[in-house]
DNA sequence: TATTTCACG
DNA sequence: ACGTACGTGAAATAT
């Protein structure tokens, strides 16, 4: 077997990619979901093939036509989305960077250049494979010749495979015939028009028995369907017309030099910046070659001497700016013993020439290590780390208001990543890569680095961005009053816990046994395949599809679809039990610590809106709307003498709504009654407010949170299970009503449209690029964004105030009461009991008085012997 | 690792 | 013609 070459089809895959692949950008708000995409097909095909040689075609982008003598049918075509466009330069560049051969000319498709590409690879032996996303190319296959479609399915990609052979079996013609067939039935996408009145089935049986246009038209007056014999001699100028621009060319004449086309290694250096530019993080492993040595880290130093680390600890004292970091001993520790060695050591920059990696090793001890950057974080004018939660596990901080979150000042300038790490900051503040696989102590030094250079360079965009503000008065107090959360922890009855999920475990096993015994089989009921099939084909269920992968059986959907079939009910109930049992009774018991509490982590850098995140466990998240779910929450208790204090805020959204949008009508029923939904349906239905029914209380109700999250009709029907018509007459009534609302909203899309970003009553930015989309279902998706993210937003920056100003006034005033858990519109404090009528006090003064909006902001405020009662 | 479902605001 | 409500996280199953 001779030597083998890959043929790209570049345009073909590179659209295949970006329409497989969801919207992805880097940092900078270029998109590269479609080189990402022709990447992945492009090493998926590599790695199966392993061919001596590669070689991508493009068209030329200069207005030309495969066939100037019709330009018109070339003329029509779409244009191509700016998103893709903007990624065809790109992936030429990456291209070139591997050391890849990119085939174009002038004149000619590509099409054309892989069609002769392959006939002159093919006459000198070689095995070819031609990589692309469009059907046309089977024309080329031969016995050595392989035409390859990828198809990405639920992500993967598949590659459909055609030899010669196997495009007889699939279309009972032989790929030289292929060309007759698309003559006959045309194709819309390439603006071949064909013969009218011959579609896909026609056209084969002709061509099967026929073989060629030019042999069916000989014998025209036999063809089968006599529509077709009539269309094929009427149109027979449009079939050779066609049958020319289905054809590609073979012989084409442009100069290609194999030898180019043999592949190196593609794993280049530069190709691992572009990488890495493009933050394309899983292809990075692939690369075992090293990125080119920077300059700043020559002034890296490790110390392992005691005297020497003491030395510079003394020289820090009092500097400018202090960035540090703070490492465990990872390197061939086990996990186990890791937790005892304590950490490995710290990274410490207090100048461009001054940075250090100290690790714990001989004379220098851990504990005494964080106790000099402790002390240090108290003498520097400005003390900067990654995290300043997580690093407080291992020191105290010396002065609070001098301390520099980066990664939280990252997650201001743009709140849409994924993460915030060092590496990051390093690449987007300071441009600058660092190499994966750098040693432990290097990759300290740079996190000191980069948090003591960053710190001033995202100071000075917060300043810009008008965020300064939010960063110093809101987001870094919140650091430290996050961390007492976490530290204070919230008291769980594992005991009673271990109870609650035995009693579900009955009823679960109840169920399974009911649920069996109704669909006549033993299956997992958790399984959403299973249990589709058991559903929709055993049961015969009505419906249908829903999911890309099968059946939906959420419960919206079954609940809708077979309300009267009770072993819906039962796999609902099934569901809620399990549910509970398992994130719930059972998931909670295992965060419960030695002291008997739960000490979950709440995120500062996660949401795209400024709010709060809750993990290990998600506290954030505990049943409340249903009363079986609800009875959780008394195992949550105070400790002995302490009592709960449970505060959320009253509709804070639509307050601040009715303040942002200034409409008068809404404004005012906020200052006369407390039931905003009737009053809402009151107006919007025209009925006094005290013959409001229930069914128009609700309907405004939900058309309240439609707006919050961005109306839509679609949205709003789906909600309320209503017409879309119907829907739409809602949102009608409610814009006539509160006319400030629609100009406010469409203001802030025109707003964000512009500028790219909407912006709370904090400053707060969301970025929304999705509102640039040519894709319809993405734009709309980034107005809804753009109207529910200022209000989002900006309660966010409200219970984040009054969080900073309850935890300053308990300290302050040397209360025992803590504030224990955060669930965005709600705090929980737990009080010692003989200072709940001052924790009272404090709590409704910070929350109410946290923004002054021309809206009066209440809470509803309850005590309880477990969260079950406070709330 | 991705998908589905469901808990909360 | 397109096909969704906004923002999260955890568990279980499928791949």
């Amino acid at each position: 077997m001779g030597e083998k070459i890959v043929l790209i089809d570049g345009h073909s895959i590179l659209n295949r990619a970006f329409y497989g692949i969801p919207d992805l950008t880097n940092a900078e708000g270029l998109h590269t979901n479609a080189v990402y995409g022709f990447l992945n097909i492009m090493f998926k095909i590599l790695e199966e093939e392993k061919p001596g040689y590669l070689t991508v075609a493009f068209d030329v982008h200069a207005p030309t036509f495969r066939h100037e003598m019709f330009p018109e049918y070339k003329g029509t075509r779409k244009p191509m989305a700016e998103e893709l466009r903007e990624q065809v330069p790109v992936i030429k560049e990456v291209l070139t960077s591997m050391g890849i051969t990119i085939a174009e000319c002038p004149g000619l498709e590509a099409d054309d250049i892989l069609g002769t590409l392959s006939r002159r690879c093919e006459e000198q032996g070689m095995e070819v494979s031609v990589i692309s996303g469009d059907r046309d190319l089977l024309q080329l296959a031969t016995e050595h010749v392989k035409i390859r479609i990828p198809k990405t399915k639920q992500g993967r990609t598949e590659v459909e495979d055609y030899y010669a052979k196997d495009v007889l079996s699939r279309y009972q013609v032989t790929p030289e015939e292929f060309i007759d067939l698309k003559a006959l039935m045309g194709d819309t996408a390439d603006n071949i028009p064909g013969v009218p009145g011959i579609g896909e089935k026609t056209a084969t049986k002709i061509i099967a028995q026929y073989h060629s246009i030019e042999n069916a038209h000989d014998h025209a007056e036999e063809l089968k369907p006599p529509r077709a014999s009539k269309a094929i001699v009427e149109h027979w100028e449009l079939a050779v017309m066609s049958k020319e621009l289905a054809t590609i060319k073979v012989d084409a004449d442009f100069p290609y030099e194999l030898e180019g086309a043999m592949l190196g290694n593609i794993f280049t250096e530069e190709a691992y910046a572009y990488f890495q530019k493009l933050q394309f993080k899983n292809l990075l492993s692939k690369f075992d070659v090293t990125a080119p040595s920077n300059k700043v880290e020559d002034a890296f130093l490790e110390i392992t001497k005691a005297d020497e680390a003491k030395k510079i600890l003394e020289e820090a004292k009092g500097a400018e700016c202090l960035g540090a970091c703070i490492f465990k001993d990872a390197e061939n520790v086990l996990p186990l013993f890791a937790a005892e060695a304590g950490i490995g050591g710290i990274g410490l920059c207090y100048g461009r020439d001054r940075v250090f990696c100290i690790r714990t090793k001989d004379g220098i001890d851990g504990k005494w290590l964080l106790e000099a950057l402790s002390g240090l974080s108290g003498s520097v004018s400005r003390f900067v780390m990654f995290d300043i939660k997580a690093a407080m596990e291992y020191i105290q901080i010396g002065q609070k208001e001098n301390c520099f979150d980066a990664a939280v000042a990252a997650y201001l300038l743009n709140p849409l990543k994924n993460e915030y790490t060092y590496e990051d900051v390093a690449r987007e503040q300071l441009e600058l890569i660092i190499e994966e696989k750098s040693p432990l102590w290097v990759k300290a030094c740079y996190e000191a680095y980069t948090a003591y250079e960053a710190s001033d360079i995202m100071l000075k965009k917060l300043k810009g961005m008008r965020m300064d503000h939010l960063f110093t008065e809101i987001e870094m107090p919140l650091v430290f009053t996050l961390y007492d959360m976490e530290r204070n922890g919230v008291r769980a009855e594992g005991e009673a816990l271990k109870i609650y999920s035995s009693q579900l475990g009955e009823r679960i096993t109840e169920l399974e046994k009911e649920i069996y015994d109704e669909t006549g089989e033993r299956f997992n009921i958790n399984s959403p395949k299973q249990l589709g099939v058991i559903l929709f084909e055993k049961l015969k269920l009505p419906g249908g599809k829903k999911t890309k992968t099968g059946y939906s059986t959420a419960a919206n959907v079954l609940e809708k679809l077979a309300p009267d079939y009770p072993v819906i009910h039962k796999i609902l109930e099934y569901r809620q039990y399990t549910k509970l049992k398992s994130t719930y009774a059972d998931g909670l018991v295992t965060y419960i610590q030695e002291d008997g509490r739960i000490h979950g982590k709440f995120n500062q850098t996660i949401t795209a809106t400024g709010r709060i995140s809750s993990t290990e466990p998600n506290l954030q998240n505990i049943p409340v709307r249903m009363e079986l779910g609800r009875l959780i929450r008394k195992v949550f208790v105070p400790e002995e003498g302490y009592i709960f204090l449970d505060a959320d805020y009253s509709q804070i959204e639509l307050r601040i709504l009715a303040h942002c949008s200034g409409d008068e009508r809404l404004i005012e029923a906020y200052k006369e009654k407390s039931d905003i939904h009737r009053i809402t349906a009151s107006q919007v239905f025209h009925v006094p407010f005290d013959e409001v029914t229930e069914l128009q209380r609700r309907n405004a109700k939900a058309v309240n949170f439609g707006i919050v999250y961005g109306i839509s009709a679609f949205g709003l029907s789906e909600g309320l299970s209503i017409g879309w018509k119907e829907a739409a007459v809602y949102i009608d009534e409610y814009f006539r009503t509160y006319p400030g609302i629609k100009l406010f909203l469409d203001d802030t899309v025109k707003h964000a449209k512009k500028m790219g970003y909407v912006v709370t009553l904090f400053g707060r930015r969301r970025p929304v690029p999705e509102l640039s989309s040519s894709n319809f279902m993405q734009r709309s998706f980034g107005e809804r964004v753009a109207m529910n993210a200022p209000i989002q937003g900006t309660a966010a920056d409200i219970i984040k105030i009054a969080m900073v100003g309850v935890n300053r006034r308990l300290k302050e005033e040397k209360l025992k009461s803590k504030l224990v858990l955060q669930v965005h519109d709600e705090l929980l404090i737990e009080v010692y009991k003989p200072e709940l009528p001052r924790v009272q006090a404090i709590l409704q003064e910070e929350m109410e008085h946290a923004a002054d909006l021309d809206v009066p902001l209440e809470i509803d405020m309850h005590t309880g012997e477990n969260w079950y009662e406070a709330k």
